[in-house]
RNA sequence: GCGCCCGUAGCUCAGCUGGAUAGAGCAGCGGACUUCUAAUCCGCAGGUCGCAGGUUCGAAUCCUGCCGGGCGUGCCA
C-alpha cells in the first residue's frame, strides 16, 4: 500500500484494525479504534485507549497494549509504538508526517480537499425569514448556520439542496396586508422597503389590542388571500413579496449566502389539499373545536393542528407539504431543518404525524435547532434576547456595519497603508459576526457583547484570517504561491521535524469534517480552525520561514503553503473569507 | 403544572462513542516589536466540573433525584 496516497489519520487506524485482526481475526471488525493526542506530548502523537481490547484478548488493558504493540509492524510513517500502562502510544515520522500532510492539503486530495461522492442526498431547509418583515439578528443564526452546513456536506461528497423556505404565506399575511391598507406609503416603501413593512406591522400589533375588528379583517384578508382568486389581497401580497425578495439579496450578498432553491411557503398553496386528503386518508386526523388535527394522547404533547377552525391553513400543513414535495423531487436520504429550538414542539409534532403514516423516511427528518441571540442589559445586569431599547428588533445591516466600522478603525491603527482598505474591512467585519456565530454549539445561545465584538483579539474571526494574511505575506515576500509551492524541486520534509504540532493538528481536518456532519455542527470546525491559527501564530514566532538556509526555506515554504491553503479551506465551508492581507 | 434544553475558572466557552495530571479566549498581573503583519506571542494566577446518590477497573461525560436558569406548552411562524 502506497503511503502516499493515503490521509495519516486513515493510515494508522488501517494498522491498528490490521494488528487487530492477525490477533483476533473477523471479531476485530466490531471493536472501535478512537486515536487521539495525548494531553502529555511526551506520551506520544496519537494515543490509542486499549481498554475494548482486553476482554476480547482474554486479558487486561496493559497486557493488552503490549500484545497489540507487537503487531504493530513499524514503518516509514511509524517511528515509534510503545506501550504504556494501557495506552498504546505512537510517534510519527516527522518527515513523513510533514509529506504526506502538506502534499495532501497542496494537492488537495480528500480528506483536505473535495471528498468524492458517497451517493447522498441531503436537503437543508434554513434561513427562511418572513416576507414583510425585515432581515433581524434572529434569522443570522439560521442562515449562517444552515449556509456553514450546506457547505460542509457539499464538500464531504454530498448532493446537497440548500433551500430558503420563505415565509410569504400564512394568517400573518392578512395582518399586514390590514396594516397596510391602513397606514402603508408608498413613498416610504420605495425609500427603505423593509424597515417601512416593519413599522407597520409593529402598529398593527399594537393597535389590535385596542381595535379587535382589525383581527376580523385580517383573518377575512388572509382567508381571501388563500381563496386562490386573482383579487386585491392577492395582487398586495405579490406586491409586497417581491419588494421583500429584492430586499433580501442585502444580506445574504454581505453573507454571501446562496441557496439552491428559493421555494416560500405560498409554493405549497396548491400542494397543501393533497395533504390535508393524504391524512385524512390516513384515518389520522379528528375534528377538535372546530379544526383538523392530528393528536397524540399517549405523548401527552398538545396535537398538531392541520386547518384552523376558520377554514385556513397553518404553518405545519405546508411543512407537510413541503416534506413530501422534496421527498418525491429530490429523493432526499436526509432532510435538514435549521430552526430555532424554540420549534422544539413543532418538529416533534411533525415527526410524530410522519410516524403515524408510517412514513418510512421519518427518522431522516432532523430539526437542527439553535439557541437565541441574546444582547447584556446593563440596568438589570442579565442576558435578553435581542431588542433595542424602543422595542424594536435589531437589523441585521446595523450589526454588520457596527462590525465594519470596527475593523476599519483598527486597520486605520494597525495597518494605513493597506490597498483597498474599505472591502477587507467589509470582508473582515462581516466575517467576524459570522464566526462568532459559529464559534460555539449550536445550542448555545450567542451572546453578543459589543466589546468583546468589537476588539478582535484571541479566538475570533479575525485571529484566524489575520494568522491566514501573515502566511500569505510570507509567501508574497518569498515570491512563491500555493500552486507553485510544489514545483520549486524536491523538498526535504525532514527539515520540518519543528513543525510536529501544526502537522498533528492540520492532520485532524478529516476527523473533523466527519464529526461536523455527523453532528451538525459547524463549531467543531470553527474550533479546529482557531487551533490551527494559533499554532501557527506561535510556529512563526520561534521559526524564520525566509532564512540563508535555502533547503529549510524550501521546505518551510511548503508548510506555509499549506497552512495558508488549509485555513482557506476552513474558513471557506464556514463562510468566512480569508484575505490576502488585512 | 407538564415537556424539552442548559449548568465546567470572575466572564464567555471547549472537552469526541466514559479513558492518562479538566483546556482555551476575555478580564487581571509580568514579559517580548531596528528581524517574514504585535489583530500576535511567552509566562503567572485562576476549578468541590450546580448538589446528592448510582453504574463502572475508571465519570465533567452514562442513569436517578433535587436545585438554579432558559425555551415551549391548540388554532403565529
Amino acid at each position: 500500500m502506497k503511503t502516499e496516497t493515503l490521509d495519516p489519520n486513515t493510515y494508522l487506524e488501517n494498522i491498528v484494525r490490521s494488528a487487530l485482526k492477525e490477533l483476533l481475526g473477523t471479531k476485530a471488525d466490531q471493536l472501535p479504534i478512537s486515536l487521539d493526542r495525548p494531553r502529555q506530548p511526551e506520551h506520544g502523537d496519537l494515543g490509542l485507549p486499549c481498554f475494548p481490547y482486553a476482554k476480547a484478548l482474554g486479558t487486561n488493558p496493559a497486557e493488552a497494549a503490549s500484545m497489540l504493540a507487537e503487531h504493530i509492524h513499524s514503518d516509514q510513517v511509524i517511528a515509534e509504538v510503545r506501550a504504556l500502562g494501557p495506552f498504546l502510544n505512537f510517534k510519527l515520522d516527522r518527515g513523513k508526517l510533514a509529506e504526506n500532510v502538506i502534499q495532501g492539503i497542496l494537492e488537495g486530495r480528500p480528506p483536505f480537499g473535495p471528498w468524492p461522492s458517497n451517493d447522498l442526498c441531503v436537503v437543508i431547509d434554513f434561513s427562511s425569514p418572513n416576507i414583510a418583515k425585515p432581515f433581524h439578528l434572529g434569522h443570522l443564526r439560521s442562515t449562517v448556520i444552515g449556509a456553514a452546513l450546506r457547505r460542509l456536506y457539499r464538500f464531504t461528497g454530498h448532493e446537497v439542496h440548500g433551500i430558503n423556505h420563505l415565509g410569504d404565506w400564512g394568517s400573518q399575511f392578512g395582518k399586514i396586508i390590514v396594516a397596510w391598507r391602513e397606514w402603508g406609503d408608498e413613498e416610504a416603501l420605495v425609500r427603505d422597503p423593509m424597515r417601512h413593512l416593519f413599522e407597520i406591522y409593529v402598529r398593527y400589533q399594537k393597535e389590535e389590542k385596542e381595535r379587535p375588528e382589525l383581527k376580523e379583517r385580517a383573518a377575512e384578508a388572509f382567508r381571501r388571500l388563500e381563496s386562490g382568486e386573482d383579487n386585491d389581497e392577492r395582487a398586495l401580497w405579490r406586491k409586497l413579496r417581491d419588494i421583500s425578495l429584492k430586499a433580501f439579496q442585502g444580506p445574504y450578498g454581505r453573507l454571501r449566502v446562496e441557496f439552491d432553491h428559493v421555494t416560500g411557503e405560498s409554493f405549497y398553496e396548491d400542494k397543501m389539499e393533497a395533504v390535508v386528503e393524504k391524512l385524512e386518508d390516513a384515518g389520522i386526523t379528528t375534528i377538535s373545536d372546530g379544526a383538523l388535527v392530528v393528536e397524540f394522547p399517549e405523548q401527552k404533547i398538545p396535537p398538531c393542528i392541520l386547518r384552523k377552525s376558520d377554514g385556513t391553513t397553518i404553518y405545519a400543513t405546508r411543512d407537510l407539504a413541503a416534506l413530501f414535495y422534496r421527498r418525491e423531487t429530490y429523493k432526499f436520504d436526509k432532510a435538514l431543518y435549521v430552526v430555532g429550538s424554540e420549534q422544539k414542539l413543532h418538529f416533534r409534532q411533525l415527526a410524530l404525524v410522519l410516524e403515524k403514516l408510517g412514513w418510512p423516511q421519518a427518522k431522516d427528518v432532523q430539526h437542527i435547532d439553535f439557541g437565541l441571540i441574546l444582547f447584556f442589559n446593563e440596568e438589570k445586569g442579565r442576558w435578553e434576547k435581542g431588542k433595542t431599547r424602543s422595542g424594536n428588533a435589531i437589523f441585521l445591516d446595523e450589526v454588520l456595519d457596527e462590525a465594519v466600522a470596527g475593523v476599519r478603525k483598527i486597520i486605520e491603527k494597525k495597518n494605513p497603508d493597506l490597498p483597498d482598505k474599505e472591502a477587507i474591512s467589509e470582508e473582515v467585519g462581516v466575517s467576524a459576526i459570522i464566526f462568532n456565530d459559529l464559534k460555539n454549539g449550536r445550542i448555545k445561545d450567542v451572546k453578543f457583547d459589543w466589546k468583546e465584538m468589537l476588539s478582535f483579539e484571541g479566538e475570533t474571526g479575525p485571529y484566524v484570517q489575520y494568522a491566514g494574511a501573515r502566511l500569505s505575506s510570507i509567501l508574497r515576500k518569498a515570491g512563491v504561491s500555493i500552486d507553485s509551492v510544489l514545483e520549486e524541486g524536491e523538498i526535504n520534509f525532514d527539515l520540518l521535524e519543528d513543525a510536529g504540532t501544526v502537522l498533528l493538528t492540520m492532520m485532524e481536518f478529516g476527523p473533523t469534517l466527519k464529526r461536523a456532519v455527523e453532528k451538525n455542527e459547524p463549531s467543531v470546525l470553527t474550533s479546529l480552525m482557531i487551533r490551527i491559527a494559533s499554532e501557527i501564530h506561535s510556529y512563526l514566532r520561534d521559526h524564520r520561514v525566509l532564512g540563508d538556509d535555502p533547503e529549510r526555506t524550501k521546505a518551510r515554504l511548503a508548510l506555509v503553503a499549506a497552512s495558508r491553503k488549509i485555513l482557506q479551506t476552513g474558513l471557506g465551508i464556514l463562510g468566512v473569507s480569508a484575505p490576502e492581507q488585512m
